[in-house]
DNA sequence: TCCTTCGGACTCTCAAACCC
DNA sequence: GGTTTGAGAGTCCGAAGGAC
């Protein structure tokens, strides 16, 4: 690291000096609580918080919409659950975005470059007091909750995008302004060297988040720091767009990303922005494991509760699956006649197949496989609630029925648990199936559900959602009408209510719609 | 204590403007 | 064609007040 003034040698001797002390001195910090150092001899401040950006829905419900309250992408939502509002939770309209409305030229760059002449006029008063950072800052060495905000005099904007470390070498960071609730102050980012990237703080999403907004501000920063032309000996500039090499004046860079490196402090920055996806990927990819294998029973109920509400890509998996449902009302009816229209015209085909002389060599020779894929139902989750989160992660609406015995419905939730004991005579609903089940036929088996195929036995076919199959010629049967023999269902999805007769909990009450896809194997099956 | 209301801070989206 | 910007549109935090 080299210095190309004696002012910025001494400041950048503070700093050392400074970082040096919150490794001898700093704790752990306390969660979601930041607080900006002051200088010595002055009581520590609480910091603007860093605060975790916000999540917000898509779309929410006309309820939470009109209520300015937090709403979630399942309809049912489980505001309108919890206050009784299942019945008109739809989704609001949005209105159109307005077109052809007219820009002004870009401000941001000429902004920047403002801020940035205010930094550097500032170099010229910097303080050699000697600043200290409170102990609640968090510990080098250690995963900091947060990068490290110090407040720091007057700081010349050399220094900004710089590498920074202690005086062991110990820790490196850079060292970013930020402003948060109209207090100016610094952030030690902490680099990881070699093969690490910026220390991962373990609360992924607000730390990704503030890393995020604070990337754009620091690309800005440095990228106007090299256009401004001040890059002297301290920036770690290496790109040749900027002819300044003085490579063997800097720290290093992490070496996994040798091919970025001559994006510098820009490339570090990013670094940690990738990383932090990638750990956030990490965590989707693991809560998905968790929801494909047998979820842990051993785990007690807050903590599964903990991560079910963790598992976004399972989640949205559901509410997608939800969404769809709610133009199921709409969409079945017209679905309706169409499917009785082609199960009609099919069979009219089929017969007039039969009848005709050669056709047996027409079809094999002419026949197109036809597939009828009616997503006419899909399967959905009316009233997983915060209480009561059931996420059914098999994907339902694609099990092949006929090669399997049981329909297997995971449940991620212990949350039933928790709330109800388990009755003996507990029964599920098939709803679509207008049948009843008792725990014998529907055994639940830690967190799976199965649900039996039907027998004919157990209901009237005419409102039979689900397929029966003839034993000898094997046929289906689909709402009670009989599919052409070419017709198999490919996949079938149905779900259930776990009826529960503790009646004090009616948000446990899941209710879920089956579906069926069908689909023609070809008229020469017909034969 | 719970619920409703609502101002306004915050977030998201996407067309226009800009860049390569 | 891809990226950046910024304003429109929407979400929802959090304070205040009312009902029970």
């Amino acid at each position: 690291m080299s210095v190309s003034s004696e002012e910025d040698n001494n400041l950048y001797q503070q700093l050392q000096h400074q970082l040096q002390r919150i490794a001898l001195t700093a704790p752990i910090t306390t969660q979601g609580t930041t607080c900006i150092p002051s200088f010595a001899g002055s009581m520590p401040q609480l910091a603007p918080p860093l605060k975790t950006k916000r999540k917000q829905v898509k779309n929410a419900c006309v309820n939470c919409q009109k209520a300015c309250k937090r709403c979630d992408d399942g309809r049912p939502c489980q505001r309108c659950i919890k206050y009784g509002l299942t019945e008109t939770c739809k989704n609001s309209i949005r209105k159109e975005r307005k077109k052809g409305i007219k820009r002004g030229p870009y401000k941001r760059r000429t902004q920047i470059k403002d801020q940035d002449d205010k930094y550097t006029t500032s170099t010229s008063s910097v303080s050699s007091e000697v600043f200290t950072v409170p102990a609640s800052y968090g510990q080098i060495g250690e995963l900091p909750v947060n990068p490290l905000p110090i407040n720091l005099p007057s700081i010349s904007s050399q220094i900004f995008g710089t590498q920074l470390s202690t005086l062991d070498s110990g820790e490196k960071f850079i060292l970013i302004p930020q402003s948060s609730g109209g207090t100016s102050y610094y952030v030690l980012m902490p680099v990881q060297q070699q093969n690490q990237i910026s220390i991962l703080p373990t609360r992924i999403c607000a730390s990704k988040d503030l890393t995020t907004d604070l990337d754009q501000d620091i690309q800005v920063k440095i990228e106007s720091e090299f256009q401004s032309g001040v890059s002297d000996g301290l920036l770690l500039e290496e790109d040749s767009k900027f002819a300044v090499n003085k490579e063997e004046n800097y720290e290093i860079i992490p070496n996994k990303e040798k091919e970025k490196k001559d994006k510098s402090n820009l490339s570090v920055l990013s670094l940690v922005c990738s990383g932090l996806l990638n750990q956030e990927t990490d965590t989707y990819e693991q809560a998905n494991k968790e929801m494909d294998g047998n979820s842990s029973q051993d785990e007690d109920n807050e903590s599964l509760k903990s991560n079910i509400s963790d598992i976004p890509v399972s989640q949205n998996l559901v509410n997608n699956e939800k969404q769809q449902v709610s133009e199921y009302n709409k969409k079945n009816q017209i679905l309706d006649s169409v499917k009785n229209k082609i199960v009609k015209e099919n069979l009219e085909e089929s017969l007039k197949a039969h009848n005709t002389p050669g056709d047996s060599v027409k079809n094999t020779t002419h026949v197109e496989p036809r597939v009828y894929s009616w997503d006419y139902h899909s399967p959905s989750f009316q009233t997983p609630s915060v209480e009561s989160p059931l996420l059914f992660s098999t994907p339902a609406n694609t099990y092949p029925v006929a090669q399997a015995q049981y329909v297997p419905i995971k449940c991620e939730s212990n949350i039933y648990d928790m709330k109800c004991t388990r009755q003996q005579n507990e029964e599920f609903q098939l709803l679509q199936h207008g049948d009843s089940f008792s725990q014998n036929q529907i055994p639940m088996r830690q967190q799976y559900y199965e649900i039996s195929p039907f027998t004919p036995s157990h209901t009237n076919p005419s409102n039979a959602y689900m397929v029966q199959q003839n034993q000898t010629s094997s046929f289906y049967q689909f709402r009670g009408q009989q599919l052409p023999p070419q017709f198999t269902p490919t996949s079938l999805s149905f779900a259930f209510s776990p009826r529960i007769s503790n009646k004090s909990t009616p948000q446990s009450q899941i209710r879920c719609y089956a579906g069926l896809s069908v689909s023609s194997n070809g008229l020469e099956d017909s034969s």
